[in-house]
DNA sequence: ATGCATGAGTA
DNA sequence: ACTCATGCATA
């Protein structure tokens, strides 16, 4: 149990920047930095409604609150039990791979689009509602099953490893990186379609569940593909790519990843299908922030009203809600990366 | 399937 | 301090 740390031999690829893909969809980013560059309108609005818009939105929450449902408790709180310094490593299945790498893909942006942030009414309530269209959409999906099965499943692609991790306190690997695609004229890539990605997502799935493989599965099974610059991604990931749920970017790099972990699981099914394995460990949890109802209907009004707030803005919201700043800026972000998934973008 | 979080790379 | 890709934990 030495350290097997994380950061591997891996990431020296000078500056591969290779960022374009049609503009056949929109992010908010243009509009957004082009908001950025203009705090003074922010510093006044807020310097004149400060109290103002925050009391508009939370007693909008508010009402909205009693017109839903009443919540008894507010599991709330950052209930961190981290109690070892021994946190974990890769996925609890896989230690093998955490290969580092620069995010190549992260580079690249596309005009236009945005979100209509402004009525405070319906219109915030309305579009902030996360899981109708995401877990509705599958209507046969096996995901449910995700996390326990592996065993039958791993016969088809039946090197997967297992692991044990040990960690410093924070230390926390994420890979990051794999390829993305260049267009242009070069051939060697895939084309940033939409639609291209959208039926072979729905392939993809298709495929994998004759497989008898599970999401997780998938994303630990990565790792032994041996791709450069690739290891191992979790079901989370797999997921998200699955149900377009990813950011345009992030499906496109994706993308011939998974595709060739597909035809290698099916060619290896072909070969050899015959080989029980049985196995498998888990262990330390870590607890995750839970942000009561009230407290996100508090934050998704000022959110429409500024989904960028200054940091004092946060602190002032954090202290309002009763909420760490920490986990106050961190849902703003997740906030904004939400609206920039495929699936509800400017693309559909 | 999704919420909250980390961390590298940037600006 | 933010974005973006990802992940653990959890519903």
């Amino acid at each position: 149990m030495m350290s097997m740390n994380s950061k591997q031999p891996f990431s020296m690829h000078p500056i591969l920047h290779e960022p374009k893909y049609n503009p056949l969809h929109s992010s908010s980013e243009a509009i957004r930095r082009a908001c950025l560059p203009n705090p003074s309108l922010q510093g006044n609005i807020f310097a004149g409604f400060d109290e103002t818009l925050l009391q508009r939105a939370e007693a909008l929450a508010a009402v909205d609150i009693v017109a839903q449902k009443s919540h008894p408790f507010k599991p709330d709180a950052t209930y961190h039990t981290m109690t070892t310094m021994t946190s974990m490593a890769c996925t609890p299945n896989s230690s093998s791979a955490h290969l580092h790498h620069p995010s190549v893909l992260t580079s690249h942006h596309h005009p236009a689009h945005h979100q209509s942030a402004q009525g405070l009414d319906g219109d915030l309530l309305d579009h902030l509602t996360p899981g109708i269209s995401l877990g509705g959409m599958t209507g046969s999906d096996v995901c449910s099953s995700a996390s326990h099965t592996h065993a039958a499943h791993m016969s088809a692609i039946n090197h997967m490893q297992h692991h044990h991790h040990h960690h410093q306190q924070s230390m926390n690997m994420h890979q990051h990186a794999l390829s993305h695609s260049s267009l242009g004229g070069g051939g060697l890539d895939s084309e940033p379609d939409p639609r291209e990605l959208e039926s072979f997502a729905e392939r993809f799935k298709q495929r994998r569940i004759k497989l008898g493989v599970t999401q997780a599965d998938v994303g630990s099974a990565l790792a032994n593909l041996k791709i450069p610059g690739v290891g191992c991604l979790s079901q989370s990931t797999i997921c998200r790519f699955e149900s377009l749920t990813l950011s345009h970017n992030n499906m496109v790099a994706l993308k011939p990843i998974l595709e060739a972990w597909l035809e290698e699981a099916e060619r290896a099914q072909r070969e050899k299908m015959s080989k029980p394995e049985i196995f498998n460990g888990g262990d330390k949890k870590r607890k995750r922030t839970s942000i009561a109802a009230p407290e996100k209907r508090s934050l998704e009004a000022y959110f429409a009203v500024q989904p960028r707030p200054s940091s004092e803005k946060i602190a002032a919201i954090a202290e309002k809600l009763d909420l760490k700043k920490n986990v106050v800026r961190v849902w703003f972000c997740n906030q904004r990366q939400k609206q920039k998934r495929m699936k509800f973008s400017a693309t559909h």
